[in-house]
RNA sequence: GGUGGGGUUCCCGAGUGGCCAAAGGGGGCAGACUGUAAAUCUGCUGCGUAUCGCUUCGUAGGUUCGAAUCCUACCCCCACCA
């Protein structure tokens, strides 16, 4: 599937890239740059720039970081770099609408968020690692040079696009052609990620799909500048849980601050067709273990054993070992065998429910245990969905069971135990 | 500014006086099945102390025995024109 490689990667400044994430030119350019580094002994410059907007992110956030990684494994320089400045402006890339701006305190906030989220994936002090130099990551923030810029240079960075080039993008020309509108700050942004480039004097940017305008304005500002511009490589955007594209605004997210149960079990819950991109970018894989996972996957292997794989890399990139064997083992009892985990809340029935007409029904409202209406909670019942020691109970006018302890099962999920 | 079209339940979208708590799809929930919380199939999907009542079709009034549907005013959106 993944034709050839095109470099030793086991070797010092090797190359990361699998082809089936690349672009036929940044591949064949990445190789030159990979050759003359070699022949000069020193390692490439690879940047990956994050504005710190939002306040909680999402395993698709982290699918560049994972490719960054990757160039570090084999002793690269990479750098992270906070857009402190540019979040400020807002990367209008893919809006549907203009940015809301936000406060310099939020942005602090989530900075030092997501330098602490980037190091699950990335080895911040570096070292000896599988044979290989690794160095520390440089981090930087944009505030440095862009806080400094004035008018002048703005002028002459601004000098250097036409206004037909960054108006043309497509994301402010489907907000015009809506009717809606492009502020002119916005414009601006696609010029500060470009200097960002040129200041870091990168050899590579890292970065989404959608960020294809703002990495190239980085090659036009470099080679204005008389540097090389820099390669371009530009990772696929990770699907949601549903397929769908991965957003907030679908709930279809897997997101860093998920518990690691609910982590793991979001991973189980993608469909199996969507497994080939989980393992080639959710997972910070080598090419040769992500190779070896496809063969498997292609085999009559059962899908749901790989799943559990992916699953696992997952949640242990983000929790750790532990916690994603807990959350494993979490899976295996409450899924597979449909039964109480080991953190079920216990609940004691008080002495009013042992005598007098109250339910069941009535028992799980007082207590709270089902969080919906008393009508969904009805339905429930009738449907099947609440079991006491496995068996359904479907009369909605139940009586409390008399034999405690048991288990109450209200829903797929919700366990508690009585007694 | 002018003219025309529109705002419906979580979302999309049908509905132009009673048969409308409102088609269909999506999403969600449950069940069956299964090698997974995948896939597939089936059912459910406003609220309520529940064969009855209450609230919901942009907002506020009005007509009518009866309004998502008709009238008036207002707010917002869209298209074309200028």
């Amino acid at each position: 599937m993944r034709g050839t490689k095109f470099a030793d990667e086991s070797a010092e400044y090797g190359d990361p890239s699998g082809e089936s994430v690349l672009r036929a030119r940044a591949k064949s350019e990445l190789e030159e740059r990979i050759k003359k580094a070699r022949a000069k002994k020193r390692p490439l410059r690879i940047y990956l720039g994050v504005d710190p907007t939002r306040e909680s992110l999402h395993i698709g956030h982290m699918v560049p970081a994972q490719k960054l990684r990757q160039f570090q494994n084999l002793g690269h320089q990479v750098i992270f770099l906070i857009g402190d400045y540019t979040a400020r402006i807002g990367d209008p890339s893919g809006q549907a609408s203009e940015r809301a701006q936000i406060s310099g305190e939020e942005i602090d906030a989530h900075a030092s968020f997501y330098t602490e989220q980037a190091f699950r994936i990335l080895d911040k002090s570096g070292g000896l690692r599988g044979g290989v130099e690794t160095l520390p990551v440089e981090i930087r923030n944009n505030g440095e040079w862009l806080a400094k810029l004035d008018f002048e240079l703005i002028v002459k960075l601004a000098a250097m696009f036409s206004l037909k080039r960054i108006t043309g993008r497509r994301d402010f020309q489907l907000r015009m052609d809506a009717g809606e509108d492009v502020r002119f700050h916005e414009t601006l942004y696609a010029l500060m990620q470009g200097y960002d480039a040129y200041m870091l004097k990168c050899d590579v940017q890292v970065g989404a799909y959608d960020q294809h305008m703002n990495l190239l304005a980085g090659r036009t500002i470099q080679e204005h500048f008389g540097d090389e511009p820099h390669t371009m490589l530009t990772m696929p955007l990770l699907a949601g849980t549903d397929g769908r594209k991965m957003s907030k605004s679908w709930g279809n997210t897997i997101d860093l601050l998920d518990t690691p149960e609910n982590m793991y079990g979001k991973c189980m819950r993608i469909s199996d067709d969507l497994l080939p991109q989980y393992i080639e970018l959710a997972c910070g894989l080598s090419p040769d273990e992500k190779d070896e996972m496809l063969a498997r996957l292609n085999s009559d292997e059962n899908p749901m054993v790989i799943k559990k794989e992916v699953a696992f890399n997952i949640t242990e990139q983000y929790n750790g070992e532990d916690a994603a064997e807990r959350a494993a083992e979490h899976f295996r009892k409450t899924v597979q065998e449909k039964a109480a985990g080991d953190d079920v809340p216990v609940i004691e029935v008080g002495a009013e429910y042992m005598s007098g007409g109250k339910t069941l029904f009535d028992f799980i409202v007082d207590n709270g245990l089902f969080d919906g209406s008393n009508r969904e909670l009805r339905r429930l019942f009738e449907q099947g969905g609440v079991r006491v020691d496995d068996v359904a109970v479907t009369d909605p006018k139940a009586p409390i069971p008399s034999a405690l302890p048991c288990v109450l099962r209200i829903g797929k999920r919700g366990f508690f135990k009585l007694k």
